[in-house]
DNA sequence: TCACTGACAAGGG
DNA sequence: ACCCTTGCCAGTG
């Protein structure tokens, strides 16, 4: 498989993600100015088992954890963040506009 | 080949 | 301010 899918796309942006920080589905879709939002959170329904990729930094445009449902048990993806320092209330992040982080900004 | 799916986002009522 | 509808596009059957 020399061809890298739309998922290790994804998956590429998701790993350069740091600790203690948080992306949105609509960020990485428009980084890699390829597929949609829905995509992005589709590939990461593919990333268990593709490696060690830290979904639970990906989140909404709301701050929602939208994903948790899809981790087991649906509450490691909070305790995931709160590991990392990130709060997280009523399945939102805490401050999400802070821990933000833009891959555009790290290019 | 065609149709349906999906962890979202933005706009309109 | 909230709820609903539409658009998005690769992958799978």
């Amino acid at each position: 498989m020399p061809k890298e899918s739309y998922f290790e796309q994804v998956y590429d942006v998701v790993r350069c993600v740091p600790p203690g920080r948080v992306t949105t589905y609509g960020t990485i879709a428009s980084f890699l100015s390829l597929g949609s939002a829905r995509m992005v959170g589709w590939a990461l329904n593919h990333c268990f088992g593709a490696g060690d990729v830290p979904a639970h930094r990906v989140v909404n445009r709301n701050g929602e954890l939208s994903g948790r449902a899809h981790f087991r048990p649906p509450s490691l993806m909070q305790e995931r963040l709160e590991a990392e320092g990130i709060k997280v209330e009523d399945d939102k992040v805490v401050e999400f506009d802070k821990l933000f982080w833009n891959p555009a900004d790290h290019f």
